[in-house]
RNA sequence: GCUCCUGUCGUCUAGUCAGGUCAAGGAUUCUGGCCUCUCGAGCCAGAGAUCCCGGGUUCGAAUCCCGGCGGGAGCACCA
């Protein structure tokens, strides 16, 4: 039977099970992690997320924390954070990104199970030092860097390799004592000198450095390197399933060699890929620059991709999981869109956002020929009218009254044309200039404006409403008046200027809001 | 240059390990329509992918094999 055609198979199909031909599509996207690999090899599943507190978290770091909060909740397992604050010289670790760091996973709901310190570690890092030296799996290199690569380029051993455990010991205690200087001498991990590639060959696991620690003073001066403290900690920290960047896929080959030098069972490894952002700043050291040179106005500035800016802009924790459970752990580098990420969040806040207006550049917008006193009833979120209505009493004075309407929608306007000014009435515009607008009443009834084609626009009664402003994505400020009920508002709850945008309340006096997204 | 990873609509993703139900599904975006006193939400329709390319295996390949090409990462006494 398999050797028939497709023709033939489909046939014979159709003549004896037809039933098996209809179709069931509709597939639903999938919204949990893929299986973790060999769970059964260990006791307990334990993730770990290894932060240099050198710069706050951003939306690329949300990614492997995200994966790592997620297995370990979802096999009953820890979640390790880590600080990796092991280099004073070169990424300095800034003394109060230990507890921003800790903010930011509270705010994405991750729990921590576990916390440690790199830096205060030191010692144990030493005494794995010693102990690898008296094993002969590691020595202590007084070669210059450069005649260093040179050998290991061409696979050869430099001399320090094979000196006697004895000696080398004796020069790990001048590491010690001061008697090395800085870049004297490093103690350098043996591996196999014909590995293919040379980034793995006798890497570098601890080196001097007199640079004042930020935590530990001068207290210590040698020092571990990344893949010394990160591959005896990832054990003896219990760690099962490491995530982190395929960056660090050479690192997972470098310490690979340390664990089996001390007969250890490697962890499973989860590469993922970087995150990008199509418009937006992930880069820690080009944020901290542009910092510095008063370019950004904070680690929370909205251009940045920061999780604090995320936070600003009034994106939820929620959101950002679910895009990071959408991507999944895989090793392909991924470009975020924003569309992406504010429909998510649109998704999420649209149901309980409630509807405020805002005047941007407001023009004064008067009419003529009022009939009536009227009560217009806005509704606070559309899709919900048991939250109730904001009320505005409009009495004409002689038959005319006065509005502010937005700038922006001066545009809208045509003389002769209809507008009609939401749940109030319809206007027969008869004069525009650029700062008034002149009207008379045309119709009370909703449906002949919308037959008409007529824009809706927002409005509020001449000397009503607050000054407010909006801080949009690219830092840019939009001013205008707000409606009083506004300033009920909490700091942090998310609300929608109608026809503008959501925005997210971040202080209320004076009154101001965060841009999210349309 | 060397070592390694990777390649499905503009973007994100399902399917690839166990070849056929995939002339490729979903989300987002855009367009048109309906609905709605928001440019929000909802509903309907449409646009958008020669599954990177070329060979091979097979009755049959997005899926397996080989060769190209493209993209990314690493090659620090940083993490």
């Amino acid at each position: 039977m398999n050797s028939w055609t497709q023709e033939q198979q489909q046939r014979f199909i159709e003549e004896k099970y037809p039933e098996l031909l209809e179709k069931k599509k509709v597939k639903e996207a999938k919204k949990t992690l893929p299986p973790l690999e060999n769970v059964d090899k260990w006791p307990m599943v334990k993730t770990r997320f290894a932060p240099n507190p050198d710069g706050a978290l951003h939306l690329g770091s949300a990614e492997p924390i995200i994966f790592c909060d997620e297995y370990a909740k979802m096999y009953d397992g820890h979640f390790i954070l880590r600080y990796e604050d092991t280099s004073a010289e070169v990424k300095p670790p800034i003394l109060e990104m230990y507890d921003a760091i800790l903010e930011d996973l509270d705010w994405l709901g991750v729990k921590v199970d576990e916390k440690y310190i790199q830096s205060d570690r030191i010692e144990l890092y030493h005494k794995y030092a010693v102990k690898v030296l008296e094993e002969g799996n590691a020595y202590v290199c007084t070669c210059e860097p450069e005649d260093f690569r040179e050998l290991y380029m061409k696979s050869c051993a430099c001399p320090c390799r094979d000196l006697p455990v004895e000696e080398q010991l004796k020069r790990w205690n001048m590491m010690l004592d001061g008697t090395y200087k800085k870049g004297d001498a490093v103690v350098r991990i043996k591996t196999d000198l014909n590995d293919p590639n040379p980034a793995v060959r006798d890497w570098p696991a601890l080196r001097i450095s007199d640079v004042e620690h930020p935590r530990q003073g001068n207290k210590y001066r040698v020092w571990p390197l990344y893949n010394f403290s990160c591959g005896l900690d990832d054990h003896l920290m219990g760690v099962t399933h490491i995530i982190r960047g395929k960056e660090h896929d050479v690192n997972t080959t470098r310490q690979r060699w340390l664990q089996k030098h001390l007969g250890w069972q490697y962890p499973e490894i989860i590469n993922v890929g970087r995150l990008g952002l199509e418009v937006g700043i992930l880069s820690k050291s080009k944020i901290r620059a542009g910092i510095e040179e008063g370019t950004y106005s904070g680690w929370d500035d909205p251009r940045l991709g920061t999780l604090k800016a995320l936070r600003k802009r009034g994106f939820q924790p929620e959101t950002i999981r679910a895009i990071m459970i959408h991507i999944g752990p895989k090793p392909v580098n991924v470009t975020i869109s924003w569309d992406n990420i504010a429909a998510e969040n649109r998704k999420l806040i649209d149901p309980s956002a409630n509807r405020f207006f805002f005047i941007s550049t407001p023009v004064k917008f008067t009419v003529s020929d009022i009939p009536t006193s009227h009560v217009a009833k806005l509704p606070l979120h559309p899709d919900h009218p048991e939250k109730g209505t904001r009320d505005y009493v409009i009495t004409p004075e002689n038959g005319s009254f006065t509005f502010n309407i937005s700038g922006s929608d001066l545009e809208k306007l045509k003389v002769g044309k209809l507008v009609r000014l939401m749940s109030v009435m319809n206007f027969e515009v008869t004069e525009v200039s650029s700062g008034e607008v002149k009207a008379r009443f045309h119709s009370e009834e909703y449906q002949v404006a919308r037959e008409a084609k007529a824009p809706f626009i927002h409005w509020l009664p001449m000397g009503v409403g607050v000054e407010g402003k909006v801080i949009m994505p690219d830092a840019s400020v939009v001013k205008g008046l707000i409606e009083e009920q506004c300033l009920d508002m909490k700091i942090d709850e998310m609300f929608q200027f109608e026809r503008f945008g959501f925005c997210r309340v971040d202080s209320v006096e004076p009154f101001v809001a965060y841009y999210s997204h349309k």
